[in-house]
DNA sequence: CCGGTTACGTTGCAACTGCAATGTAAAAGT
DNA sequence: ACTTTTACATTGCAGTTGCAACGTAACCGG
């Protein structure tokens, strides 16, 4: 075994370089060269570690959603023990909404790969069962927050739960693209997290 | 003044062409040629009606609107003279999800230039003032079901039309991801709409 | 010390890109 | 009839693209 190297740590420190280049210029303008540059590497070394851009471009969805998963758990995580269903799931929204610089980089690569990925139907696959995990995550809170009487009980969990993501969704793209400010998306997951469980508990 | 031509017309022609090839490929492999060919006119005459690819770009994006923008005033008047908020609201917002195939692909095409204006600030100053007629309507609606005493008093109109329009996005985002189904993402609409109004109601 | 494997860097290439330039045909004004 | 303006089509060019090919240096088991 010749010349060691952590074949994942320069996978990421490319793919690393391919989103600074997405966030700033949008997927269109990520290619070899100009990863590699960003990178600060030969675009020799790119092909390297990735033998097509395709494969390139998969990896870097993965690191996007390894990213925003991390952060999820690490501000859940500091919530403490037990926190309430509806503490616990606005955490979860509001880490996932692009409303400081870091998060709307990875907001706008992720749109990128949204728009990416709604064409090419194969990359998309993985997707589909982290997003099927997500709803029914969100629908349990709910429908324990239902069993200790601090959500409305006529409610049907997963569909609330559904609404709870899209509307997540929607307001990451409404800030990514400028037409809401953070605070309107702020109130406007609030309001509907009132919708679900009723107003009044302490928001955070 | 030689050769009269519609101008407007051909430049649709064009843009019609540009949203077929993004429909099919994304915005990334919208390019003079590609479009002309799909057109089936010489790459000379894209040149002729725009004299850059940005104004092309900027151009179908316009149109894009223009579409959604017809579609949803058709199914609006196709309800008679004094529909509900309700009915009015859901059928604007039905209309604007990806249901059909004619609509996942401006959907398509929707999406991949919400993320092309993400990095261009400029290209989406346009949008802004469209989102916020669009919330000022929803929420003149929704003020009007309060006063009529067909939705909860309670709930701040703005907020519940930021929540509606951004819940709408995020919906037809994931319709177009395949990460939610037609019906799912009926189905939280119309959940979304019983919270607003109130259960009961006819949805259509 | 040596063959082999890995980790790159460099070069080259065919294809494609946006765009400018040039050419041509036709229609309208004069 | 002649000029001008419009509506295209063709060609060319410099730059960029993904990718293959080749070269080389380092490291390691033998």
């Amino acid at each position: 075994m010749p010349k060691r190297v952590d074949h994942r740590e320069r996978r990421k420190l490319i793919a690393d370089a391919l989103m600074r280049v997405a966030a700033e210029h949008g997927l269109e303008a990520v290619s070899l060269r100009h990863v590699a540059t960003e990178a600060g590497v030969s675009s020799g070394m790119v092909q390297h570690y990735f033998r097509t851009k395709d494969e390139m471009m998969t990896f870097a969805l993965s690191v996007v959603h390894e990213r925003s998963e991390a952060r999820v758990t690490r501000a859940v995580g500091a919530l403490g023990d037990a926190p309430s269903p509806r503490t616990l799931l606005r955490t979860m929204l509001v880490e996932l909404l692009p409303l400081d610089e870091s998060r709307r980089a990875d907001g706008r690569v992720a749109l990128a790969f949204l728009a990416y990925t709604a064409v090419r139907p194969t990359v998309a696959a993985a997707l589909h069962q982290e997003t099927a995990g997500l709803v029914a995550f969100v629908a349990g809170q709910i429908r324990l927050a239902q069993e200790t009487g601090t959500a409305d009980r006529r409610i049907d969990p997963e569909r609330a739960a559904a609404g709870l993501l899209a509307i997540m969704e929607g307001l990451g793209v409404y800030v990514l693209g400028g037409h809401y400010s953070p605070e309107t998306a702020l109130t406007a997951l609030d309001a509907q997290l009132d919708l679900v469980f009723g107003p009044d508990e302490p928001g955070e």
